[in-house]
DNA sequence: CTGTTAGCGCCTTCAT
DNA sequence: ATGAAGGCGCTAACAG
């Protein structure tokens, strides 16, 4: 089935039929009917590789996130769908698991795939291979999570909510507060965040205990028992994602540790499911659909004027902290 | 950059530089070598809708799930991705938030978008829309988690494993059981699964009082509560998938009833994320990955014969309790 | 308003 | 072992 058949099926020549479905206007009312009734009856649907071929654009979208089993990026992945259909583009998403190697693999195979453009979120900006070689293939993209200067990035204020997080547990009277987060070299907001927290540290005049640094992958639960076994344990606990949060309250609890009367937890990203535990996390909430629809946005944009998304454009996103139950003043 | 531009730099034909990427055999050595490296200095890849269009063959499958918000998806998306990608296929995922309009959409798109077969997740196949279309255009395709004897699926016994479920809480002294359950028109797993608890309850010969039906999507914690609120309450909750177990929990919890010795409650999916709960979560663990790998598999060996996959090859993959802490002997 | 036609990049048969 | 050439389905000049 192709639009040699439907034309003529409908006694109309190819030309006309292309015409009567990506310039309407430009063909005879009773044509057009013609057409699309033939091709709907007959089950036409364009070709969408010979379009590609000829037109030299597909109107698909590369998508590199670290995975998808976090919700972080599900809830991301879902804006970035939504907006991308609205705008007529389909999404090929691909999965690194925090790998750098499956990164350049990935965004070779989507170069080769014919992507219009890319969103991605990589480990770290300034040393990523697969962003020097976007940029030596002209391919528009977009960094979502990430935040670099000279890069277009849509991002929150890691570091200044993470320093937020501790005022705000000092506030409670916490002074013990300790840190958790995944491996850093493996994600540049890791490290935004950790940053953030020493200097709340640092502006409340606390020293900070060693921070513990686990997979990002695994559930970690063991070696957060251990931590927490450590003296003097820390009141509060600082995680640098919401799935870590939800690991230490399972470890505390593990211990018989209460929280939040025993142990505060506060989380960072602000996953739905959050506030469906019990205790609600509490977390610095980030607009994860949100960061997804202006990613697109901002590279449909550029799609639209034929140019590269420029690092100026980027976005700094509203964070805010979400009063849960696992977070508390200190015991007295 | 093309193919055309290769073969000049390297001093042969474009056949040659096709040939030494397809067919690596059917070149001398020194030509491939040469090839090869002319390539990689000047960053060719090939071009892939100008191969699918003249092979007419992708290399890329569709996958069509309600949600990636619901971990089980994710996980089983995770099984498609990694073993597409083992046997050199691409995909595109696309959701349908429960929607049937969503589901013929998502099938057309992908039919456009010549993929070489599709997994899907449908609301229900005897009355899907999108599989006759399927069927019509000859589109191989595998069903992940639908069970019909008619269409080649890969799922778990969901009817007989929620009987079970019944069992135990009846031999834990249970006798009011209730069952939560998303939109049951949107699910055949659903239906399969309230089967089963109806059959369990009538095996043990009590009487199922009236089951709670809530959206898919939304958190529906107060309509948990005020179904826990009614009177008399039951004992033990078995709950559709795991999201609605983790909800219940929540409701549960702001009534000041305590789970599991107040309150027994039951998920099923197996998501990895209920373990690290507190309670851990009592649940029907199902092989999320492996659904995805063998849905997967059965595809690319059709794909490999040419032929469609056929509804007797279908799997029934083994499912397991997982003792969790949310579920415990009846209150004496 | 409609038709004719070249060519997007690649693979593959047929020659050599 | 290598090269020449047609054509996959479509769009966009250009012509009428």
């Amino acid at each position: 089935m192709n639009i040699q058949i439907v034309a003529r099926h409908a006694g109309v020549s190819v030309a006309t039929v292309s015409r009567a479905f990506n310039f309407p206007d430009k063909v005879a009312p009773a044509t057009r009917a013609l057409v699309e009734r033939v091709a709907a009856e007959l089950g036409y649907v364009a070709n969408a590789s010979a379009r590609t071929l000829r037109t030299q654009r597909s109107r698909v979208l590369g998508v590199v996130l670290p995975t998808l089993l976090n919700p972080t990026f599900a809830e991301c992945l879902q804006g970035i769908a939504q907006t991308a259909a609205a705008g007529g583009y389909a999404i090929v998403p691909v999965t690194t698991d925090y790998q750098l190697a499956e990164e350049e693999r990935a965004v070779n195979q989507l170069i080769a795939g014919n992507v219009d453009g890319m969103i991605l979120v990589v480990s770290n900006p300034t040393t990523s291979q697969a962003l020097k070689r976007l940029r030596a293939n002209a391919v528009p993209y977009v960094l979502a999570y990430n935040k670099h200067a000279s890069h277009p990035c849509v991002s929150v204020d890691s570091e200044g909510a993470s320093a937020e997080v501790v005022a705000r547990l000092v506030r409670l009277g916490h002074r013990r507060i300790a840190m958790v987060t995944g491996t850093m070299a493996a994600s540049d907001r890791a490290q935004q965040r950790y940053r953030g927290y020493l200097q709340g540290m640092d502006a409340a005049g606390l020293s900070a205990p060693p921070v513990l640094e686990v997979p990002f992958v695994e559930t970690a639960v063991d070696a957060l028992r251990h931590y927490l076994a450590e003296t003097p344990r820390p009141t509060a606990l600082f995680c640098s994602n919401d799935l870590l949060a939800i690991r230490s309250i399972r470890a505390a609890s593990l211990d018989g540790l209460r929280v939040p009367q025993d142990l505060a937890v506060v989380g960072f990203d602000g996953i739905a499911l959050g506030q469906d535990l019990t205790p609600a996390l509490s977390t610095v909430m980030q607009p994860n659909h949100d960061i997804g629809r202006h990613s697109v946005e901002l590279l449909l944009k550029a799609l639209a004027d034929g140019v590269v998304p420029r690092a100026d454009a980027s976005l700094l996103l509203p964070h805010a902290f979400r009063e849960g139950e696992s977070c508390a003043a200190a015991p007295a």
